[in-house]
DNA sequence: GGCAAAGTTGCCGGACAGGCAAATATCGGC
DNA sequence: GCCGATATTTGCCTGTCCGGCAACTTTGCC
């Protein structure tokens, strides 16, 4: 099972592919999303053009992947609750967890202990320049199959059922409004507390008064 | 109120427009979306290439323009909704109120009856092929951020609140769940049934049971 | 050590993207 | 109906993107 896991080959592969997107993502913060040619981000992370190309389809996907890859863990989080969980509790847990992480920096960067500025930078890029905001919901669509999926074992639904599908959707994009408002307000509040009031408000059918 | 909207000038504009979003879908169904070239497209419409990019920055935004446009629409029906219906009772009639049109045909495109064949393989060609979805999703972004300002409207808040945003959000998930769903059915249902399901669902707080 | 599989790189041609300025069409007042 | 002001279309040009191909290098495994 381990095999071809944690081989040189995967380590050097996965490696280079977080080499790239930190790139992309610290180039584009820098120097605007325009700003930056693919060339750049390959060099900066020590491959050919042509390489960087083999890893992604284009500048915007590099950009995204980070949170994609972020996004994906979701669903594994949710698998690692205990089954007897009631379903939006098991829900709610799996997304702090796997948010806590932008909190408070713990994240694969690694040294510092307070909230990863270079990575709420790219975040903040993302939501606002247009010409991520498509690549971004492609992740978060990819994230949500891959929810549903989880969603479907855990109440003994098929997977292409409706119910899964339509609890995976909206959960993703009650995460979406969150992490917008969160950057919208100033004085800046607690992303886990938006977390928590946007999927209470699912689970209680969105009233609106 | 009138000045402006249709002059010769703008209606010249919004026939090119549609003109160049209906040929980039004729021919991206015909030959896939990577089979057409955006000069294809641009002389099946009878503008230059230059043109084409006047209006459309790149193929898949002139392949999803139609979806953009209609999209839009529904947070237009909802304001023409009587002020004093319940919230989910209105939305749902203005979602119903929109699709209705790709139901039975009776769109822009003009003499069929029966359902309209080619922007039915037009909306199968978006959610099935990934090259397009960053666009589709893009639109729907578009449309909720519309949606949202008509619920807050509705329901006296802001329209930067949470509520309208999330609602909004939500909905626009589940119209996608919706489509896809239909998509996928084999026998093909009714679109309308599936958007009920989906909507009443949200409103009763997603239940698996 | 040595062969097979997988990954990297350079090169190339076709397509996309958008700035600029000349030509053309529409608008609105007269 | 004519004319200047304004908006749109078009061609041209330059830089970038994108992916196929084949040569070369690295890793995996016997």
């Amino acid at each position: 099972m381990t095999r071809g896991t944690d081989g040189l080959r995967e380590r050097k592969k996965r490696a280079t592919r977080i080499a790239l997107s930190w790139a992309a993502i610290r180039l584009a913060v820098e120097h605007g999303v325009d700003g930056v040619r693919v060339e750049d981000i390959a060099e900066s992370a020590g491959v050919s053009l042509r390489t960087f190309r083999n890893y992604f389809s284009s500048k915007a996907e590099a950009i995204a992947a980070r949170h994609a890859d972020r996004a994906m863990l979701i669903a594994e989080e949710l698998r690692a609750r205990p089954a007897d969980e009631p379903l939006w509790t098991a829900i709610t847990a799996a997304v702090l967890a796997r948010f806590a992480v932008d909190l408070d920096g713990a994240g694969e960067r690694g040294t510092s202990t307070e909230p990863d500025q270079q990575w709420i930078a790219g975040v903040r890029l993302m939501v606002s320049d247009p010409a991520l905001q498509g690549e971004l919901q492609k992740a978060n669509a990819a994230a949500q199959a891959a929810l549903a999926e989880a969603i479907a074992e855990r109440t003994a639904t098929g997977p292409n059922e409706i119910g899964p599908q339509l609890v995976a959707a909206a959960v993703g994009a009650a995460l979406t409004v969150a992490t917008d408002q969160w950057m919208r307000t100033d004085p800046p509040t607690s992303l886990a507390a938006l977390l928590r009031e946007v999927l209470q408000r699912l689970e209680s059918g969105l009233p609106i008064p």
